[in-house]
DNA sequence: TGCTGGCACTCGCACGCACTGAGTGCCAAG
DNA sequence: CTTGGCACTCAGTGCGTGCGAGTGCCAGCA
């Protein structure tokens, strides 16, 4: 059990630190926080700090660094999340307000939330799977040549070429459309498969086949684009900690570029509220030296997909977890007006 | 007027300079090379070509590493492309036709660019405006709200929400959709305008208001979406060259986050034939010590984008060049088989 | 029991210095 | 024009030294 005062010391340790980038002796922890005691007790408790696993020393002589067990009771119980200044909050809005369409919105929220944070920007596109459909289109390009289009109710579009095995009419076209979309309009993706079973029966013979195809295209496109798409920005960023050049970024930006990895990675967050993975606690062995801070947003109470930030372990996490939470609200309240 | 032989010299320290990073001495290079003369006289030659500005030492203690001049003078007279062997040509092929839609055909060039290479990839989606329409699609989403679906002969899909003026009828969306198609479909982008300029006349007065904001949307959508996309990849290759960092790539990141920069870029870029810029050619700052490798791709025998790899200076141009062309070709066929 | 000042100790780091060797420019001879 | 020889330059390396930040421990005091 720690003393209130020894975590007094460890939050002042994990400031210092973060401001610094360098490790913090006792004197000049006395000297930047009014603790109210001298060196050699603060020397004391960071002994006992240290015998519990929460700072370390990089080399005997040296001063103190926070370790991810450091950081995560930090984060737990020692740090709160810093609300945004008016002015920021104004330039979130104002930014986003620009966007014109889905595409711009995120491109749009991962340059905002790189720059806020001054890290690297992660964000998901509103999934399929808990989206719901707005409305699907078909149409002929050809007599045996169907164009599927599924548009979401968050503004994603997704289309399909089909290769039919007869010829299909253009009033068979209209009736399957308008059957599909009286059917499947406004349900969630999730429950297509089921409300489109009986389709074909509803058609006469020579065009089941061309229906069966259909219906099976839009399936495969909701399973296979359930492959989330996502948009990151600010890897930049990524050389202010030019220290451990390059053997920390070299993984990290490869594990950027592995989109599957970032969606896992988002994935395993929490549905609701922020999450923040520190260091080792992410699976992903090239991410073992940063934090990831994520939240879901959505355009109605529920979260339709995530977003965060990649930084290293030695963040500022009050900072970071305010803008990430805000900017997830703003781009929420867009997506519900559009 | 150089001579054959230091023109030998020339390519033989490019050659070795690429292939060991390291500043090319004489006597190393008598030894690497069947110049059949002695060090003394290829360092007359190295101070004549040092003379002339096609390679400089470092320090004067150094050997030397060639300039952009010399690079530049390697490229258009030394140096032939190399062409891939059968074995990666056969592994473009495979890889590339797995491809389902143009974003995964997009998504796929750009880590096969990335991985020939082993250098950053950019690949730029085809452009609108040397595009045609395939298709263009009118959906009621309400009483007084369409949608707009664009569709172009490379698959391209680009959606607008439209308010309109005043409630539209089905009917009338119908026969909007049928005119529009019949003027524009096949047509190049940057005929739509004056085909579609006095389609309103063709409507009755009530109509006119909404069927002059649906025809603005569209003539809209093809200026704005005229910023074309791009997709880079494989910026983990760029701690490659670990030496002088991060002070190089950092500049770097930034410019390939600015997409504008590398749109300029490829813009300046000529439009058939294969481009490399070098050093000091390229206009941006932070790409001062990069060469860019460009080449147009299509497809049929007109270039609608371009493709290319960004590296440093110091690159293996053959290689690459051979790299980048296959790969266009590739892309080219795929495109005009889907 | 807990805090404090004092003190000896550790060790990374910056600095100075000499040495080494790759590479050069120049020159006289072939 | 080429070549071997030669003196010169200078970045990089390895070593020794001093400095100082920081520590751990201990005895004294509240």
């Amino acid at each position: 059990m720690l003393s209130e005062r020894r975590l007094e010391v460890l939050r002042a340790i994990v400031q210092d630190y973060v401001g610094t980038e360098e490790p913090v002796g006792s004197k000049a922890l006395t000297e930047r926080h009014r603790l109210g005691v001298s060196p050699a007790t603060v020397r004391n408790d960071m002994a006992a700090l240290e015998d519990e696993g929460y700072i370390a020393q990089p080399h005997t002589s040296a001063g103190r660094i926070p370790t991810d067990k450091g950081y995560r009771l930090f984060v737990d119980r020692l740090a709160g999340v810093k609300p945004l200044t008016a002015p920021e909050r104004r330039a979130i809005q104002n930014f986003l307000d620009g966007a014109v369409d889905l595409d711009d919105v995120v491109g749009r929220t991962v340059r905002l939330l790189a720059q806020l944070t001054r890290q690297v920007a992660v964000v998901q596109y509103p999934s399929l799977t808990r989206s719901t459909v707005r409305h699907v289109e078909l149409l002929a390009m050809a007599p045996a040549r169907v164009m599927l289009v599924l548009i979401t109710d968050t503004g994603r579009v997704e289309q399909r070429m089909i290769d039919c095995p007869a010829p299909f009419g253009e009033t068979s076209l209209a009736d399957l459309r308008a059957r599909l979309n009286s059917r499947v309009a406004g349900r969630r993706f999730t429950d297509v498969p089921q409300l489109v079973q009986d389709l074909p029966e509803a058609f006469e013979t020579e065009d089941r086949g061309t229906v069966a195809t259909v219906l099976s295209t839009l399936l495969e496109t909701l399973v296979e684009e359930t492959e989330e798409r996502l948009m990151i920005g600010g890897t930049a960023n990524l050389t202010r900690f030019a220290h451990d050049f390059p053997l920390t970024i070299r993984p990290v930006l490869e594990a950027l570029e592995e989109q599957v990895v970032l969606l896992k990675l988002l994935g395993e967050a929490k549905d609701s509220g922020m999450t923040v993975r520190i260091g080792h606690e992410n699976a992903h062995e090239g991410l073992n030296s940063t934090s990831v801070v994520s939240v879901g947003y959505g355009s109605g109470g529920e979260a339709v997909a995530k977003l965060g930030v990649v930084g290293p372990t030695r963040m500022d996490y009050p900072g970071t977890m305010g803008a990430v939470r805000a900017v997830a609200r703003y781009v929420g309240q867009i997506l519900a007006e559009s």
